[in-house]
DNA sequence: CATAAATCCTGTAGCTACTACAGGTTCAAG
DNA sequence: CTTGAACCTGTAGTAGCTACAGGATTTATG
């Protein structure tokens, strides 16, 4: 039986991950990601497990995890020890992030249509909207 | 007759415009804010302009505006070359911007609380989070 | 007027999350 | 065995600040 430890390059892992090369040696560099092997000339050598992991990485990233918010997610699932509710804590704390996020975007969103709106109706006098901001 | 030009320190204005002292001559570096005159012994003095100028680029900021985009409308108003139709654009293109930005947390929202409530029906099995993120 | 404390000066390094080189080595295909 | 692609390392750059260190100046107080 051969063994199943099937090898693949930084770049194919970047390809199958959908993660930049350059940012998983980004990773792990910053703690995100493992010491992979290497080969006898010093290429990294990456197996499922990378793969698994770093697209667990990608999606935090994708629902706007911070990489310090993911490396603790990461910590948890590493030790096996977390419990379903400590990872909910932490998904529940980062959604209040969001929604928060959204309510200063919104307000952001109104000021901007109230002063394009206010534009619009403008005249030939000075511009409502450097006044709204300059004056 | 006295000068009517009442010179501020660095300190003032940070303390007048709501901006740090820092990021004042952050601004200058980059360009968006003028040297302004210095004293005998090299501080920097300020007047009004100034402070008119840093609390519309602190206004600008909180509407999300870029430092590249608060330079080149401030090139608009530098230049008073600015037309209304010019300034609207530049403001409707950001809120384009921050419209997508919304549109995008909120999917984000969408899905975290998805995976919160999910958890919350769970079982003792495995973290449906987890599972989500890492299966 | 002297001194102490506060503020200012410059330049540089740090932060997040990457990305993009330069200059050299190794690997895979033909 | 040669060629070219991919890899290696380390460093520097991006945005938008913030925070020093180490020294000079200004302001307030006695």
């Amino acid at each position: 039986m051969g063994t199943n430890l099937k090898h693949i390059s930084r770049g194919v892992l970047a390809q199958k991950s959908a993660v930049n090369s350059e940012t998983i040696r980004y990773y792990e560099k910053i703690g995100l990601m493992p010491h992979p092997m290497r080969s006898g000339g010093g290429h990294r050598l990456y197996n499922d497990d990378h793969l698994k992991r770093l697209v667990f990485i990608r999606r935090c990233r994708e629902l706007g995890f911070s990489l310090e918010e993911i490396k603790n997610l990461l910590g948890l699932v590493d030790t096996g020890e977390y419990s379903c509710d400590e990872v909910r804590l932490r998904t529940e704390a980062h959604l209040k992030d969001v929604q928060h996020k959204v309510r200063d975007l919104k307000k952001m969103e109104s000021m901007l249509k109230d002063m394009v709106s206010e534009c619009q109706n403008g005249k030939l006098s000075n511009c409502p909207i450097v006044e709204a901001l300059y004056g």
